[in-house]
DNA sequence: CAGCAGACCTGTTGGC
DNA sequence: TGCCAACAGGTCTGCT
């Protein structure tokens, strides 16, 4: 559900919330999500070791690479700190998924039925709940080691925990080359917008954004990124940042309940739209009817006049 | 290694 | 009203 925009929005508000904060107590309500989609079996020790591991920890800031976020821990200074030698290697780690929500609340609050973890919080503005709450249960949460991340332009390597390992550089992040991840993405054999939802390439873009960024770039979703001129996907890369940033300044694109900040707020980007969600409907430019087709396993909208196969190497 | 299909979940919506 | 199929913003694994 929540693309680069999305997780952003919601990025900013747990920093708000939880920089500098004590996590005073951690409970997991389903294990499954401290696995992932094709791990589900997640032994009691592990939920054990996570609710061990968090409990007295102090938020350092809370980062983001993509759609993945962690927050670097620190001892929170309790007693008995015989770890201190993992004191600033761990984070804990989150991601939203298809469905995944993280929500403050006041701890009286009654607890949605979704809820898979809840963790007691205290610090300067006093003491709060975040709650991940998560439907389909896609999403994740894990302590996790902070290892360097892949190389951006420059070849510096960022910290990351370890489930971002292999997410490229987003396209917000200082280091983000377009020329760069362009020849990437002409080295690929794949159509050009699964090329866009690689994670590996560039991390960040969804089903929403990549649909939206190729129509605003006049690039047909299903063709090949191989047989594209370079500046062609340059500017498929630009017009997908483009599209990000507009969307992170209304707070992202919400179509139900399922995508709310940490307030519990949605984002308003959705009336923005050019053609994702919008098949039968005519393109804002052309008039055309937007056609919906699968592509790659995903729904994939287009304007087929707007959007023809490209001029190609 | 690259590319693709399928699996992982729960809930909503639309057609008959 | 009921039932069933299709669909939903993502990622991981295992097979060619």
């Amino acid at each position: 559900m929540p693309e680069l925009p999305e997780v952003e929005s919601v990025r900013r508000g747990l920093a708000t919330w939880l920089t500098g904060s004590t996590i005073t107590r951690a409970r997991v309500l389903d294990a499954r999500i401290l696995g992932t989609t094709s791990a589900r079996n997640v032994p009691a020790e592990r939920v054990v070791s996570f609710e061990r591991a968090l409990a007295g920890v102090r938020v350092v800031s809370v980062e983001r690479r993509g759609k993945y976020m962690w927050m670097p821990l620190v001892s929170g200074g309790l007693a008995g700190d015989g770890e201190a030698a993992e004191v600033g290697e761990r984070a804990l780690a989150m991601h939203l998924g298809m469905s995944g929500q993280a929500r403050i609340h006041e701890a009286d609050n009654p607890l949605h039925p979704h809820t898979r973890a809840v963790f007691d919080v205290a610090g300067p503005a006093g003491v709060a709940q975040l709650r991940f709450v998560d439907q389909r249960i896609f999403g994740h949460l894990g302590v996790e080691r902070l290892v360097p991340g892949v190389a951006g332009a420059a070849g510096e390597r960022r910290l990351v925990a370890e489930s971002a390992r292999g997410a490229g550089l987003d396209p917000f992040e200082d280091g983000f080359s377009v020329p760069v991840v362009a020849r990437a993405i002409a080295r690929k054999n794949v159509a050009i917008k699964s090329a866009l939802l690689d994670q590996r390439v560039v991390s960040g873009v969804g089903n929403i954004y990549a649909d939206e960024a190729l129509f605003e770039a006049g690039v047909h979703p299903a063709t090949r990124a191989s047989r594209l001129r370079i500046s062609r996907i340059e500017r498929v890369l630009e017009a997908a940042s483009d599209v990000m940033a507009r969307a992170l300044e209304v707070g992202g694109t919400s179509f139900d309940a399922l995508y709310v900040n940490v307030n519990g707020e949605s984002g308003y980007f959705e009336r923005s739209l050019q053609v994702y969600g919008r098949e039968g409907q005519p393109c804002v430019r052309c008039s055309t009817p937007i056609t919906r087709v699968v592509l790659g396993g995903r729904s994939t909208h287009v304007c087929v006049k707007c959007q023809k196969p490209q001029r190609l190497r």
